[in-house]
DNA sequence: CGAAGGGTTGATCAATTTCAATCGCGGTGG
DNA sequence: CCACCGCGATTGAAATTGATCAACCCTTCG
């Protein structure tokens, strides 16, 4: 399968050979980015709409303190906000946390996909009520989960997402993520996060090495999260 | 102005004599629901899209553990996802608060508005990728911010939004929300809660009775939250 | 009148943050 | 080639926040 971006909308709504062509063509020019770049920041006026290919990438808010709260991880094949140029400015920003490889799309572009190939439209769609669903789950993480659970639904969750896209090998993923990144993500301290990924190493659940995570006992990390994996909708219920 | 929906929407796109006539037609047979029923439960097919006419309503999940978190309040004017239909099953439940009045409008009802009616499409459009923009918060706040702020933070959005549908009266507005709710919400304890609002009375930045919030400092308060209104995405910029 | 559900308060406990120090690794300039 | 630097990872100890446990009060409602 060409890309991940054809690759999960496919999973989402079935695409046809002209489907994928015009979605291949969409993305045929991405741009390359270094770690840590913005795309778009806070305030600024939304521009076209962005896909990322290749590497990993964050929505964020900074708050008046300085200190920085993730509200979601986009890999490769994920794709942001549809209608985003109808907002005056962004009320976020978004930024590369590795280097990446993303495409842009603009909004006349969006515009003629959507209404040329209705099952790319009922894709985007899905898509987009997809990431509301993951949106709560953090909110209900963050508010109600302990922290090892925490640690643990964030991520079975990019588990299945890097699944869903190909992007797992057997309970293996890369997660080119600091410890920092995901205590922004967590609303936790780097700290903390440290503390608690050890005993997720020492229960047995999990092991983070050099930006990649090994899944040890699926069941139980599962368990310890008390994940469910209903808010993905995916279409292929597949056990992990 | 009819109907708080109708406010709403006039409130982010341009809405002619027709377009108005349309959402109150579509509105026009509300059910009447008490306190604490679920409109749709979490696992349930998606139905109707909802429309708040009166009354306060919450989605929310419960965690395998019984606790609950709620992660977003509705009021009078807030609908629901626009096109939840495309999902095979809720990630969420819908719930009242009070006694509650809400219009229920049907797939077909919807895209017929939609498709003759552009400037409603995009208002619809705008609100959602607004209520994203409240989840978006609703992370920050949870992950970052101290309780105090937090509920700061809460009360700020709550009173922008309720002074946009015109339910605000000087600088109160009601919020028939327990303290539980409130807990529930901000991923606290009621009785910690209970704590931050005394404390909140005290600094002399708002105050809770009855089923009603005053903001007796709006600057104190905004200060102590951190607020800033540009996620809700206003037309009017009104100093609070 | 009694029961139930919120609200309020105090005392104690547990989870997390904060502060501080050390370690290790990759990259860089001398 | 190697010492140095900066960033992330790791660990310990102290400080703080918020949760938990346990009363008790008040109002509403049957």
């Amino acid at each position: 399968m060409s890309n991940q971006f054809v690759q999960k909308l496919s999973g989402l709504a079935e695409l046809s050979p002209n489907d994928v062509a015009a979605l291949e063509a969409a993305t045929a020019r991405p741009r390359r980015y270094a770690a840590r770049q913005d795309l778009i920041r806070e305030g600024d006026e939304p521009g076209p709409m962005f896909v990322v290919l290749e590497g990993w990438v964050c929505r964020y808010k900074i708050l008046p303190t300085g200190t920085r709260q993730i509200v979601a991880f986009l890999m490769p094949g994920d794709a942001c906000d549809l209608h985003i140029k109808l907002l005056a400015e962004m009320d976020h920003s978004i930024q590369t946390i590795t280097a990446a490889r993303v495409a842009t799309i603009s909004r006349s572009e969006i515009d003629a996909l959507m209404d040329n190939h209705p099952n790319i439209a009922r894709a985007m769609y899905i898509a987009q009520l997809v990431d509301e669903g993951v949106m709560r789950a953090w909110i209900v993480s963050i508010g109600r989960r302990t922290s090892p659970q925490r640690v643990a639904h964030l991520i079975c969750e990019l588990y299945l997402r890097a699944h869903n896209v190909g992007m797992t090998t057997g309970e293996s993923f890369d997660l080119p993520i600091s410890q920092i990144i995901l205590a922004d993500a967590l609303g936790m301290t780097a700290v903390h996060i440290n503390r608690v990924l050890k005993e997720l190493r020492l229960a047995g659940a999990m092991a983070v090495n050099r930006g990649s995570v090994t899944i040890s006992n699926p069941v139980r990390l599962v368990q310890i999260a008390g994940f469910d994996e209903n808010y993905l909708h995916r279409r292929l219920r597949r056990l992990i």
